[in-house]
DNA sequence: GTCAATAGTTTGTCCTGACATTAGGATGTT
DNA sequence: AACATCCTAATGTCAGGACAAACTATTGAC
C-alpha cells in the first residue's frame, strides 16, 4: 500500500467533496506525506477508497493538475510534480502577500481626495463622462522601511472609502468586505529610474532602480473596479509566479 | 431567440466535443456574434440544441470561465465578460511573442559554450554533480534596436543545441520540436540599473533602467529544463498578464 | 405602499454507468 | 536473442439523472 492519504471527507460540510479532496491532497503534498515524483493510487481506487465516485475524484484532480501540483499520463497514472513549486500569482494584494509572510506592513495615506474622473481613468475604469472616484496614494512599509508607492483611483458606487480604513487595511480587504467579487485583473509590470519625487518618500536616491505595476481589477459582474500605477523598491520586491500550461 | 451560436459539432472528428465548443464559443466572440455582456442560454438548453449532455456543455463552459471569457452566476445565468480582456500570460518565449506581433526579431549569439553545470546552477536544474549543461548569452533585436540580453543554460540530455540554430529560431522553438512538452515554468520579475556591460550591449546608458526576469522551465515528465537570466530594456518591453480568481 | 413569503429559473454538486485511447509490460514467434 | 503482437491498466471522454443552493421576480399580507 503505497500512500494511506490521511484524509477524511465530511459529507455534512457545506465545502464541496471535490474541495475537500484537494485541500486534503494538497495538505499531504505540504507535509511531506506525498513525496515529488511519487505515484498516486489510481483515481478509481482512490474514489472507493473515500466513498466519492469517479468525476468527484477527477474533479478534485484535474483542480491540482491545473494548479501545477500533478501531473497525468494517460495509460501510466498521476504523479506528483518534482516540488520546486511555488505558489501561482493570484489575484492579491501587495498587503495580503505581506501579512501572509509574517511581516507586519503598515500603511501612510499620503494623500486622499473623492474628486470627478479625468478622461484617462474614466476610459481605464469605463466610467461615463462626470463620474467621481476616490483617488488616493498611500506608502507601504514593513518594518518601518518604505517599500511600494501606490497610486490608485477606485469607483465609488461601490463602497465607501475613508482615509483611515485605508491606513487600517489593504484595498482589495476593505473591497471584498464591501462586496466585490473580483473576477480578474490585468497588469503590465516594467520599470523605471525612480525620481525626485519617489526616491525621498522611498528612502532611496534618485536614480535607483523601481518595479512598476499598473493593475486594473474586474469584479464578478463585469465592472471595472479599480486602477492603480505602483512603484516598488527593486532591491525589496519582485514578483514571482508560476506559469501553467494548458 | 437571443443567440444562435452559428456552431456544428462534428462526432466523427478526433477533438473531444466539449473542445470544439469551447472553440465555437471563442469564436462567436471573437467575432462579435457574442457581444460583450450578453447572456447565454442556460447550460441545459445549450445542451440540448447541441445534442451534447449537461456535462459536456458544462466542461466546456468550465474552460471558458477559467481562462477568464465567461462569468456565470448560479441562479441567473452566463455572461460575456465585458471585453477589455488581455489574452493571459503564456507559456511562451519573446521571440514567440514578438513574431505574433509581426516584428521580425534577430538574435546574435554572443557566447555559446558545453560545459559543467556549477553549484547554483545544478541546484537550479537539479543535476547531480558533473553534469554538462550548454550556456550561452544571447542578444535579441527587433528592427535593428537591441530589446533583450538573454543568459541561459540548458541540460544537454534532451536534445543537442548549437550556435547556428539558436541565432536562426527562438529557445523554446527548438527544444520544442526536440520533443520538450512544457508543463510549467517559474518566473520573477524585478528591475536593476544597467550596469558597464549591459548597457553598450543595449545600445543604452549605464544608469537606466532594466527589466529583469528569472525563469526555469519544467517539462511534462518533471524534469527541469531550461533556466535562464534575462534582462530587458524598459522603455521598450513590459509584462502583460491577465490573472483569473478561482 | 412597504415588506416578507413564495415560486421559478439557473447554476453548483454529485452519482452511476459506459466506452475509447494510450502506455507499457507480457507473451509468443521467428 | 530480437522482434512483433496481444493484453492489461490507467486516464480521457461522454451520457443521463437527481437534488441543492442562490438569485429574481412575483405574489400576498399588513
Amino acid at each position: 500500500m503505497a500512500n494511506q492519504l490521511n484524509l477524511r471527507i465530511d459529507r455534512s460540510s457545506p465545502v464541496p467533496l471535490y474541495h475537500q479532496v484537494v485541500q486534503g491532497i494538497e495538505a499531504a503534498i505540504h507535509t511531506g506525506l506525498l513525496e515529488p515524483g511519487s505515484r498516486l493510487e489510481n483515481e478509481i481506487d482512490l474514489a472507493a477508497q473515500l466513498n466519492l465516485s469517479r468525476p468527484t475524484m477527477r474533479k478534485a484532480m484535474d483542480e491540482l493538475v491545473r494548479s501545477g501540483l500533478l501531473v497525468r499520463k494517460r495509460g501510466v497514472g498521476t504523479q506528483v510534480v518534482s516540488s520546486q513549486v511555488r505558489r501561482p500569482l493570484e489575484l492579491s494584494s501587495l498587503y495580503d502577500d505581506l501579512s501572509n509572510n509574517g511581516s507586519k506592513p503598515t500603511t501612510d495615506v499620503l494623500s486622499f481626495s473623492h474628486e470627478e474622473a479625468d478622461g484617462a481613468i474614466r476610459t481605464a475604469l469605463q466610467l461615463p463622462a462626470g463620474a467621481k472616484v476616490y483617488h488616493f496614494t498611500r506608502l507601504r512599509k514593513v518594518g518601518g522601511k518604505p517599500l511600494a508607492l501606490m497610486e490608485n483611483w477606485v469607483r465609488d458606487d461601490i463602497t465607501a472609502l475613508d482615509e483611515a480604513s485605508l491606513g487600517a487595511q489593504g484595498l482589495y480587504a476593505i473591497l471584498r468586505n464591501g462586496g466585490v467579487n473580483f473576477r480578474l485583473a490585468s497588469q503590465r509590470i516594467g520599470a523605471m529610474i525612480a525620481n525626485d519625487y519617489q526616491a525621498p518618500l522611498l528612502e532611496t536616491t534618485p536614480g535607483s532602480a523601481l518595479v512598476t505595476m499598473e493593475r486594473t481589477a474586474v469584479d464578478d459582474t463585469g465592472r471595472m473596479v479599480e486602477t492603480g500605477h505602483h512603484v516598488y523598491r527593486a532591491d525589496s520586491y519582485s514578483f514571482e509566479m508560476t506559469l501553467v500550461q494548458r
